[in-house]
RNA sequence: GGGCUUGUAGCUCAGUGGAUAGAGCGCCGGACUACGAAUCCGUAGGCCGCAGGUUCAAAUCCUGCCAGGCCCA
């Protein structure tokens, strides 16, 4: 039974039966602090101005009301609190109910239908295949893989995707890039492009190139810079799908910017605006009239050189997005990008699906080594690429880390903090938790112990304030889970994990389990066995791994730095 | 200059319009002859950037400033 629900519906009868509206405002949450309740009503304080009485006399009567009704004995107090709040505790034996919940469940607690197998994308990362992704890339990873599990969990039906910007300007320079290196390592005297990237892995790219087309400085030019094109963008796409694998994160589809343009989509996109009168000729150019939604300006999709822009790719993308029939999209964006926000939801508008589309800006990252800024935008900095940084602290650290702030706060990485296995490092502290209980478990095998049944007699014994404190909190973690979603806030998740983790070991410190007497043992083994489950599924919400052992996390962070 | 975003404890950050604003770290002081001390318990620390407004009720919503970050011109 859902003690949320349950009190929701018991009020509702309540309103009912004195004849007064269920207000719009109405809010039952778990209180701030313990002393008043486990569930809190605000409905008194909606009331008293249409009932023209004082919220608090409002209130009396709602809880004389719901003593009256209460046949099941399911609450222990009904209370008017501060201004008029209806505070309610649940019985002990209420809450050990959820045990069955949890134990039936299993990894699967949390679990809901709120989706209703809505088709929902999530397209993120999707960097340029121009370089190694580095930890600001890092971040949307780890939301976006979250929010996708998150989403799954409540009964959406999800689709990730990593859009490869294989097309366009950037790939020129590219290829540019990597024939300007090829020609310098084989000893011509070609100087340095005024735009081009100068990372050493474009070297390294150049040099094996060179090696498997030896005869390529012979070619015609154009052709030897389309080999070096096509050869960086399958080795750096390669990496990037070797680093997001590393990083636990996982695409279902990779779809390329080139085939969208070669399918014709592009034209098919401007069509459909142009049949629309939402896009016209001027100058030359193909624009997109931008201002009827909101932007300050029109957009240009096509120059009067024939090249086509950014935007243009990106509508016809979308387009072809809602084609393949998604119901909702959501795509994560580094801060950077922001002021594209407006055109985009323009875009989506006249594509006639307003609302479909929801932009999550990722805020950056500054990477710190004990507390020291460490360069990102050169290749000074040891530790700029993902893989390094995963490398490094370990994929585990690193997710809960990026998933413990919300995306539109700027984040701090500090290397050595990250890295460190104590309790400055939270993730630590709940996975350590999770193996808490599996120890102690292990040590009941040994001694003939094992977890009481659901539903069995002893655990009466479970009536401690710390048992039931474990139980609330069991019990929350679907609308937990629920909240998560619909906000699309995975660091919610990671707070209630640090939230439970610390409720486990404070457990753990007052009551002694194994050695409590066969019933008792066997009632709180049961117990911590739940909540092991409900740790193990909130982690991985979050990717991140619920160890039975500690000794078992962290290999990877046992590597010295590079 | 226009726009987006963020200002909460010494630091890093939570806080769906509700009660005395929270957590972790750091500081200081305690706790293992029993299940893992990667833990637990306690103390101290706040004009929630500033000023107005809406509301029975504002860290939260609105407006104007101030400051940091970013985008655009």
């Amino acid at each position: 039974m859902k003690a949320k629900q349950y009190f929701e519906d018991a009020l509702r009868a309540a309103l009912t039966r004195m004849e007064l509206p269920w207000p719009e405002k109405l809010l039952i949450e778990p209180p701030r602090e313990r002393k008043f309740g486990d569930y809190s009503a605000n409905a008194a304080m909606l009331l008293a101005g249409a009932a023209k009485k004082k919220p608090r006399d409002v209130a009396e009567a709602l809880a004389e009301e719901l003593r009256a009704n209460d046949a099941q004995g399911c609450f222990e107090r009904i209370e008017v609190a501060g201004p008029g709040f209806l505070n309610v505790t649940f019985a002990p034996g209420f809450w050990r109910t959820i045990l069955s919940d949890v134990n039936a469940a299993g990894a699967a607690y949390g679990a809901s239908d709120q989706g209703h197998g809505q088709r929902v994308q999530v397209e993120y990362v999707s960097a340029n295949p121009t370089g190694p992704l580095h930890i600001g890339h890092g971040r949307g990873a780890a939301l976006g893989d979250s929010l996708a599990r998150l989403l799954q969990k409540t009964g959406h039906n999800v689709s990730c995707e990593y859009y490869i910007n294989d097309a366009g300007r950037q790939m020129r320079i590219l290829g540019d890039s990597v024939w300007l290196r090829l020609r310098q390592l084989a000893g011509q005297d070609v100087p340095d492009l005024e735009d081009f990237y100068r990372g050493d892995y474009i070297k390294d790219i150049a040099a094996r190139v060179h090696r498997q087309y030896p005869d390529i400085l012979t070619l015609p030019e154009q052709q030897a810079i389309d080999i070096c094109f096509r050869e960086a963008v399958d080795e750096i796409l390669a990496g990037i799908k070797t680093d997001l694998a590393d990083f636990r994160v996982r695409h279902d589809v990779w779809f390329s910017e080139k085939s969208l343009v070669d399918a014709g989509r592009i034209d098919e996109a401007f069509a459909d605006l142009s049949a629309r009168g939402l896009a016209y000729e001027k100058d030359g150019a193909f624009w997109f009239k931008t201002t009827e939604f909101g932007d300050d300006k029109d957009r240009v999709l096509r120059k009067s050189s024939g090249e086509l822009t950014y935007f243009a790719s990106d509508i016809a993308y979308h387009h072809d997005k809602f084609k393949r029939g998604f119901d909702r999209l959501i795509d994560i964006w580094g801060a950077d990008h922001h002021g594209y926000v407006p055109r985009m939801q323009g875009a989506v508008s006249a594509l006639g699906r307003a609302g479909a589309l929801t932009v999550i800006l990722v805020q950056l990252v500054s990477l710190l080594k004990d507390g020291e800024q460490v360069a990102m935008s050169t290749r000074a900095g040891k530790f700029e690429t993902l893989a390094d940084v995963v490398a490094y602290v370990g994929a585990d650290a690193a997710r809960f880390l990026f998933l413990s702030r919300k995306s539109d706060s700027p984040l701090e990485f500090d290397l050595e903090l990250v890295r460190k296995k104590s309790m400055d490092n939270p993730v630590y502290y709940v996975q350590y938790a999770h193996a808490r209980v599996h120890s102690m478990l292990a040590k009941a095998r040994e001694a003939g112990i094992s977890p009481a049944a659901p539903g069995a007699a002893c655990l009466e014994h479970l009536n401690t304030p710390e048992d039931l404190e474990l139980c609330r909190l069991m019990e929350r973690f679907p609308d937990l889970v629920a909240a998560a979603a619909e906000a699309l806030a995975p660091h919610l998740v990671s707070h209630y994990l640090s939230e439970l983790a610390a409720a486990l070991h404070k457990y753990y410190s007052q009551h002694h389990v194994l050695s409590a007497g066969a019933e008792v043992a066997s009632a709180r083994l049961l117990l911590l066995c739940c909540v092991a489950t409900t740790l193990a599924a909130g982690l991985d919400l979050l990717g991140v791994s619920a160890p039975e052992r500690m000794d078992q996390v962290s290999v990877d962070a046992e590597q010295a730095p590079c």
